[in-house]
DNA sequence: GAGAGTAGAATTGACATATATCAATCAGCC
DNA sequence: GGCTGATTGATATATGTCAATTCTACTCTC
C-alpha cells in the first residue's frame, strides 16, 4: 500500500469538487490521503444515494478498475481533499506479482461488499426513524469518532444517506430531539441516549 | 476453478433445504454444480430480501470466507441442487500461490459488488412497477434465458426479490397483464412487450 | 466596520399518494 | 375435503410533494 501511496500525481480538491464522475471511464484509480468525501450513486430520476463517506487512507475503486474501467459512482469532496491518482496498470502489475497484496485487496473488497449489503438491508427494510438512527450512529462511530460531532453536510446530503427526502429527515430528527435522544444545533449533533438510538436502529 | 470443482465432498440438496444459514460460522465455502438456489438476506423484523438467484457453476462465498468466516446470507435450494463444499484453507492456499486465480476472484467479487449496487439503487429509488419490471427482466435474461419461462417460485419469493409484499407484487403484475405487457398463467410468465417493460424499469 | 440586501438552505405545514396491513374469498392439490 | 398458496378488497399509514416561511451566511455599499 505504501508503494502505491508514494506516487507522483498528487491532487488537491476543494469542497464540492468532483473527484470521480459516474459513468466516465478512466484507467486510473484514486487513493485518498487526507480529507472527507462522499460516494454517491446517481439514480436515473435525479435521486441520489450516498453509499458512504470516505476519509483518510482509503482506496477508491469506484466499482470499476478491476472488472471494467467504468466508474459506477461519483465521488465528491466535502472538505479539502488530498489524493493521488494511480495508473491501474500499476495496480495490475502489483496484483500479478504480489499475491499477498491481492489477498489484502480481496479482503478489502469483501468488506466493502458487506458494508453495501448492510446498507441495502437498512434502506429497504427499515422505517425512517431506523434509517435516521443508522445514519447518526454511522457518523458518530465511523466517521467523526466523537460525540458532539460537528458536521458540514447539508440536510439534503443526510437525507441521501438515509434514503429519504430532506423534509422527512428534518422531521425525523426533530422527533428524536423532542424525545431527548439527540441534541442538535446548527452544525453540531450530540447523541444523548445512544442505547435508545440503537434500539430504534434495530427497528422499534 | 477446475481444481476447486473436483473435490470430494459432493452434496445434494432438495428444494427448500438450506444450504448455508446466515450468521453461522464455517470454514467452508460452497460451489454450485447444478440447480437453482436463492440468496437471501434475513432482516431483523422477519422481512427478507432475495439478493439474487444462483445457478450452475457459481461460487458462493456468502459474504464471508475471505474477510471473516461468518455467513452473511442464507442460501436455499429452489430445485434439486448439487454442490460441493471446499475447505477455505484450500482456497487460501490457492490464493497465495496463484496470483492469476486471486485476480480472477477479485474480478468475480467486484462483479458481485456492482450487481448488489444496482440492486440497491433499484430497490431504493424505483416505484413498484419499476421494481417488478426489473425482477421480470432479470428472470428472463439472467436466470431462465427463455421468454415464456416456467418458474417454481412462490409469489412471496418474487415479492422478496422486488422489495415489496406479495399482495403488492400480485397487483403490480395484474396491471402489467391488463396493459398487455406480459401474459401469465399458473407457472409461466411471458413478456409480450419488452421495450415497454424496459421503459417501466427505467422508471416511467 | 456596520447595516441592508440577497441567495441559498432549513424549516414548517397542508396535502397527495404509494405501499403495507388485515381480513375474506378463491383456487389448486395431495 | 381440507390445506396451503393466490387473489381481491377495504383501509391504514408511511413517506413524498409542493408551497410558504424563516433562518443564515455573504456581499455590497456607504
Amino acid at each position: 500500500m505504501d508503494y502505491l501511496m508514494t506516487c507522483k500525481r498528487n491532487v488537491i480538491f476543494n469542497p464540492g469538487e468532483t473527484i470521480i464522475k459516474q459513468n466516465t471511464s478512466t484507467t486510473h484509480f484514486v487513493c485518498m490521503k487526507e480529507g472527507l468525501a462522499k460516494v454517491l450513486a446517481e439514480g436515473t430520476n435525479g435521486k441520489n444515494v450516498i453509499l458512504k463517506l470516505i476519509s483518510t487512507h482509503n482506496l477508491i475503486t469506484a466499482g470499476g478498475v478491476i472488472s471494467d474501467d467504468i466508474r459506477h459512482f461519483t465521488v465528491t469532496a466535502l472538505t479539502q481533499v488530498e489524493c493521488c491518482f494511480i495508473d491501474s496498470n500499476r495496480l495490475h502489475t502489483l496484483l500479478a506479482r504480489n499475491s499477498k497484496f491481492a489477498y489484502e485487496l480481496l479482503k478489502y473488497n469483501n468488506k466493502q461488499n458487506l458494508q453495501m449489503l448492510s446498507t441495502l438491508i437498512g434502506l429497504t427494510q427499515k422505517y425512517m426513524p431506523g434509517r435516521v438512527a443508522d445514519t447518526l450512529l454511522y457518523l458518530k462511530n465511523e466517521i467523526f469518532h466523537a460525540n458532539p460531532f460537528t458536521y458540514k453536510l447539508s440536510k439534503q446530503e443526510f437525507a441521501e444517506m438515509s434514503g429519504m427526502t430532506k423534509e422527512s429527515f428534518i422531521r425525523s430528527m426533530k422527533e428524536l430531539e423532542v424525545s431527548g435522544i439527540i441534541k442538535q444545533s446548527r452544525n453540531e449533533i450530540e447523541i444523548l441516549n445512544e442505547p435508545e438510538l440503537i434500539k430504534i436502529s434495530k427497528n422499534g
